[in-house]
DNA sequence: ATATAATATAACCAATCTGGTTATTTATAA
DNA sequence: TTATAAATAACCAGATTGGTTATATTATAT
């Protein structure tokens, strides 16, 4: 399942993203504006930092921006990034098939499956939900 | 995720569509021959049962038979037979979506994402599966 | 009848994962 | 030098998973 702390993250982008470019808020405002536990914010923008994907800076006036064009930013990218790689069943954690049978016929499905959602997934960029979301403020 | 006690359910009812139809195995075959835990088989036939694919027959010369022609029993339905409601994210299982915003763009995403994903699920059948084993025994 | 082989049912359990909380440290502006 | 904010790390309770164990029930073979 994509936990919450992955949701957290898109949601975290989609706000800074929502944001004149450039502009910074601090992890207090984005807990509050999206009511996300308020440590929780930093510990998940820890992650985006390490992407790449944001900075921020200390002391008053400190805050984080979004450092990269959210247009770049894809959805299963974040997930990745917060959750690791992305398992339907335990079979795709494991390198290679198990050999009960020569061919195992389900982890194609499962890879097919699990592909299927990844697609739709890398298709939904941050930029496209914050703009979605712009519709019906 | 998928559960592993999902996927042996799958590879049960594959392995009892791969002998002549009417036969009866017992569960310690069907344990023996798929490597799973004995008493799990026992536990995952019983929602077999449940929902009516397979029967039992007790006491010696018992064992687990097919009811179900295995061509319309497909991944999904066994799936959430095991597992209950699949939901890639915590958001698919409230009824309702969160009020953060009037819309919630992402919402609608995981959406599509999990039923591209079980579309996928959905068009596999047990048939199928055990099928495609035979061609490399 | 009785022992045996099989399904059926229920309770239990250790390990892991999740969604947090708490505490401490570091940097910076005023 | 004090207040404010990010950064880092450790901890924790509850839920889930993937089993195991124990016991009861039923049907057949002898």
């Amino acid at each position: 399942m994509i936990t919450k702390k992955a949701e957290y993250a898109i949601i975290i982008l989609t706000e800074l993203a929502s944001h004149p470019e450039g502009t910074m808020i601090t992890s207090k405002e984005i807990a509050r504006n999206r009511s996300i536990p308020g440590n929780l914010v930093v510990q998940i923008i820890a992650s985006l930092n390490e992407a790449g994907w944001t900075s921020g800076s200390r002391g008053p006036t400190g805050g984080i921006k979004l450092n990269s064009d959210p247009s770049v930013i894809n959805l299963r990218q974040v997930i990745e990034k917060i959750d690791g790689p992305v398992g339907i069943t335990r079979c795709l954690f494991s390198e290679t098939p198990c050999q009960e049978k020569t061919h195992c016929s389900l982890r194609g499905v499962w890879s097919k499956a699990q592909q299927s959602m990844l697609t739709v997934l890398e298709r939904v960029t941050i930029k496209e939900l914050a703009e979605g979301e712009l519709k019906d403020d």
